[in-house]
RNA sequence: GGCUCCUUAGCUCAACUGGAUAGAGCAACUGCCUUCUAAGCAGUAGGUUUCAGGUUCGAGUCCUGAAGGAGUCACCA
């Protein structure tokens, strides 16, 4: 297929070349879309070469409109100011139709090498709530961009199986569960270790308010608190693979374990590698020493060792504690080192809060210093939080919004929507069902996936559950609507088309056809899914606006019929596609 | 306090990386179902892009400063 766009390029680098004798390189020719205001399919802007052409813009854009005319794609041209519009001609935009036979294979870019995405990694001391879903939506979407692109992926989640957190959760079971389990209690396993943590939250901070009440200050308190110290000393024990202790931390992991599985489940999000920080914390030691040994990092005289940062801006950072044991960042570099002995990625990349946007700073940059030769494909997907409309979510005041709960709420609110508007006649149960998860959970997934990732953004529940406007379920009712189209007429197989004169909404239409390539490869590269949701819902506001001014099935002019079918197949072929991109899927009906 | 990021319509978000008269959705208002799905379409209204300077043919976008907000600066992860 010719691409339109890079045809125009050589066209007007052509026609520099020709009328002024400037050599200019047709990729870095910018093409903009033409605004609506104006006609015309792409813009080319001729300020910044004034100077070479030695013309006024609107000279300069005429001069050159008229020598790229003899080209066959080039339809027409106007000029206003120094703006250059181009009408791409009716006879290119078809051929461009025509070309677009296999969707599943257009766009797809190759051999861009091998890329580790890690994403989610949850704790294992409480069920996940709407940021950890916001992380997964993200790290699964970014992934589907990645492989769309050209990438191998391996989709990674660490999980922060151990510490004093769990550790918590296991003592508060230990002393006030009288030998429940989740099955015994009906509760999902991470909501049920969930609720020990909790528990011991609570049985904490009444014993301190006790210990308080006799006259410790706070401090004293914390220190002298049975309970913390209890828990202390069962990491510690768990350092030392005590064996009950094992056992427990086992036993209430899996439970955590079989409750995420329901979770990612319906997420619909999946991973390649699982990593266990209970596997991972020792490691990155030796890396320290290694890198001791080679003057990158130095001792102080307490035994700690610590890596000078201030040349590059940045601070003093500690690396191995004076007792020798590790830190955050230790295991970070320990981990790095194993996924890249384990994949060999040509790229790393970490979906993490942007809290934590120094801390991924600090790892590439001891990366580099060390001379890894993974260092500078680490990359940090910082993402910004989710706030409520009564500000941040806070666990200790209750204001966190459970994963499973935000799930079933929406699946509910589609559930209601879909029978106040009593279309269902004819589908069975089993259809219905899956209809509503996939109307809540798509509502759900493109409202996360919408806002830019780096950016801070609003949960609003009221407007999260809204089903009109910029919503997934516009989007499938577009994609429901083509195929009902496709059913009413009878049609299965792509028609080739004739010559046509194409209105302004079918030209819209075959030239966002056009734009999927790009812009999914724009998406990829800047790991950025929000600009697919953009995509989507401009493709289907531009199918409904033609949907609703030509008729389709009516139209009688065979060629005519023919392509506003062949625009309702592609359409529909196209949000799907896109969709799935984002990991949501589409109703055949709805 | 140091560093990093944010501030666009009443609300939630865009603006293709410096281009034309800053666009969508929600909320409000007006029309359109005997016609291929009205979870839709067409339209009205809504803006000193937080403020003050600067850079240039041209600034929401770049530079400086101010105000407001967030994050981080742990021998937590």
């Amino acid at each position: 297929m010719s691409d339109i766009i890079v045809d125009l390029q050589h066209h007007l680098s052509g026609a520099f070349h020709s009328l002024f004798q400037v050599e200019i390189e047709p990729e870095t020719i910018k093409l903009d879309k033409t605004r609506k205001e104006f006609e015309g399919d792409y813009t080319f802007v001729v300020f910044p070469y004034l100077k070479q052409t030695m013309m006024k813009p609107e000279d300069t854009a005429q001069v050159l409109g008229d020598h790229i005319l003899q080209f066959d794609e080039v339809g027409s041209y106007n000029v206003i100011k120094g703006f250059l519009n181009i009408n791409v001609s009716d006879g290119t935009w078809i051929d461009t139709l025509n070309a677009l036979k296999d969707i599943e294979a257009y766009g797809r870019g190759k051999d861009k090498g091998k890329v580790m995405v890690e994403y989610s990694s949850p704790n294992t001391n409480k069920p996940l709530h709407l940021g950890h879903i916001r992380n997964n939506l993200l790290g699964y979407a970014v992934s589907n961009l990645l492989e769309h692109d050209g990438w191998e992926v391996v989709k990674a989640n660490l999980v922060n199986d151990r510490g004093i957190h769990i550790c918590k959760s296991m003592l508060a079971w230990q002393r006030f569960g009288n030998g429940e389990t989740p099955e015994s209690t009906g509760m999902k396993g991470d909501h049920f270790v969930g609720s020990y943590y909790v528990r011991f939250d609570k049985e904490y901070r009444a014993e301190l308010e006790q210990l308080m009440a006799s006259g410790m200050t706070k401090e004293e308190a914390e220190n002298t608190s049975e309970l913390m110290n209890a828990a202390r000393a069962m990491l510690l024990k768990w350092e030392q693979k005590d064996a009950e202790v094992y056992a427990l931390w086992q036993k209430m992991n899996s439970w955590v374990y079989d409750g995420f599985e329901v979770t990612y489940d319906r997420l619909g999000v999946k991973f390649d590698q699982m990593y266990y920080e209970s596997e991972t914390y020792l490691l990155g030691k030796d890396i320290v020493e290694q890198g001791l040994h080679d003057g990158v990092f130095f001792r102080k005289d307490d035994g700690s060792v610590w890596v000078d940062l201030e040349p590059d801006g940045l601070d003093e950072k500690l690396l191995l504690r004076a007792d020798g044991t590790s830190v955050y960042m230790t295991q970070d570099i320990g981990t790095a080192e194993i996924k890249y002995n384990q994949h060999h990625t040509d790229k790393s990349v970490y979906v993490v809060g942007n809290e934590q946007d120094y801390h991924f700073k600090v790892l590439k940059l001891i990366a580099q210093k060390l001379g890894k030769p993974y260092a500078d494909g680490i990359f940090h997907l910082s993402y910004g939080m989710v706030d409520l409309p009564e500000g941040k979510m806070k666990s200790r005041e209750g204001t966190v919004v459970d994963a499973d709960d935000l799930m079933d709420e929406m699946i509910n609110t589609a559930k209601q929507r879909t029978g106040e508007l009593g279309k269902t006649e004819g589908m069975d149960s089993v259809e219905l069902v899956d209809l509503y998860d996939t109307i809540g959970l798509g509502a759900l997934k493109y409202y996360l996936l919408r806002v830019d990732a780096a950016k801070r953004m609003l949960f609003n529940p009221e407007e999260s559950i809204d089903l009109q406007g910029n919503t997934a379920t516009f989007i499938q009712y577009t994609y429901a609507r083509c195929k009902s189209v496709l059913r009413a007429g009878g049609i299965e197989e792509r028609t080739f088309i004739g010559e046509v004169e194409l209105n302004d909404l079918e030209r819209s239409l075959i030239q966002l056809f056009y734009s999927f390539a790009e812009r999914t490869a724009e998406a990829a590269e800047s790991m950025n899914p929000s600009l697919i949701c953009q995509y989507v819902y401009e493709l289907a506001k531009t199918y409904n606006g033609f949907y609703n001014a030509h008729p389709i099935l009516k139209e009688t002019d065979e060629n005519q019929r023919n392509l506003r079918l062949t625009l309702t197949m592609v359409s529909s072929e196209l949000i799907e596609k896109s969709l799935r991109l984002l990991g949501i899927s589409v109703p055949e009906r709805m």
